[in-house]
DNA sequence: CTATAATGTGAGTGAATATTCACTTACATA
DNA sequence: TATGTAAGTGAATATTCACTCACATTATAG
């Protein structure tokens, strides 16, 4: 897997900052990422972050950014090179999971209420990432129905949604197990249950 | 459908709290509720909050110990009345989604990191109202795998997540509509879903 | 009617947090 | 050598927040 764009250049002292970050929230939340805590991990004092960043809100808002940019690159990627379309599905879950398994900090921050609710300008980004998802999603699943491989009668909507809430639900139960269990293995049993019911 | 144990004195000062909490906590999210805004939305001011509730923590372990007490009702009273395993199933979801639209905020609460991260306490009751539905879909969905009414083969465990998020995944459907669609037919189309992919 | 309990008020405190600002240091380049 | 720039520092500031406390009002039971 490609690394996401603000991983590009890791000698950029924004990198650092983010992954960072990221890091924080994964272990202590979208709350337990202040800009003391953020200092202390990054390892500079907390003033300092403001010569990378204007503000907080502008460093979450320059993570999403990027995130909407590399899951473009991503979709696109799997669109151009898989044929089938049911083995497009299982790339695209793969794809999910192996990222947010890289970097759980992106999802918490996305699905965060805080983040969502607080903000309008953060929530339409967050909007906009979803619904990009969701209609490449759906663009797909269109794709499968076409080609007789799922069930012509589909709401496509709600299939989409549902494929979603997969990765959702793997990522709920992983972290339920501490972590132990492979995300793969979770997501590939959750998938099999998922494409019987909606298969041609 | 019963109202929730907190409700039932809906006479007591507590009870109107609590209302008000989960409003605020459903149209602001969990950084939503100050205490300030409480006593706002109440009707008094901050310091009355503190003749009822020792603290804001304790407020919210009030609203989980209540959700825990109602969930274990409900949950028992469709496994009594219901004979059809595959129809409890069915009763449950509606079940579930019928609370969330009535009290969205206890939602929230449910899956707020914010809470979840910041207090060991709320964690394990969290936890513990997670665990018991966990385990009470896997007996109803074991049952039905007994009853030869959905694949002997099943991974109970995984189907029994999967089932668990069909309903975030409604909810989050909900959500993105604008709460504009009702949820029984969101989730009546993924659950006919779900079940095409479990069924014997 | 009065004693008591429940409930509310207003003022205030301390801790946490994001942000600003004047100043420094290291290094690159003209 | 002079100057610009990226990065960092330490102190200060404003705001928000949960919570306390002494006092006031209201309701109710004997």
């Amino acid at each position: 897997m490609k690394r996401p764009a603000f991983f590009q250049t890791p000698e950029s002292r924004k990198g650092d900052i983010i992954t960072a970050a990221l890091r924080i929230i994964d272990q202590r939340g979208v709350k337990g990422l202040t800009v003391s805590q953020l200092a202390q991990e990054v390892g500079f004092v907390e003033s300092a972050l403001y010569r990378h960043f204007k503000s907080k809100r502008d460093l979450i808002s320059f993570i999403l950014d990027n995130i909407l940019q590399d899951a473009w690159n991503y979709l696109a990627e799997v669109e151009e090179k898989t044929e089938d379309s049911l083995e497009a599905l299982r790339q695209l879950i793969y794809l999910f999971l192996n990222f947010l398994e890289q970097f759980p900090g992106i999802f918490k921050i996305i699905y965060s209420d805080e983040i969502y609710l607080g903000d309008r300008e953060l929530q339409d980004k967050i909007d906009r990432v979803i619904s990009e998802i969701i209609s490449f999603l759906k663009k797909v699943i269109q794709k499968a129905i076409t080609q007789k491989k799922l069930k012509s009668g589909l709401d496509i909507t709600v299939a989409a949604m549902h494929f979603l809430g997969l990765i959702y639900t793997a990522f709920s139960y992983w972290t339920l197990k501490k972590r132990r269990v492979p995300l793969k293995r979770i997501s590939s049993e959750l998938l099999d249950q998922y494409l019987e019911g909606v298969r041609a």
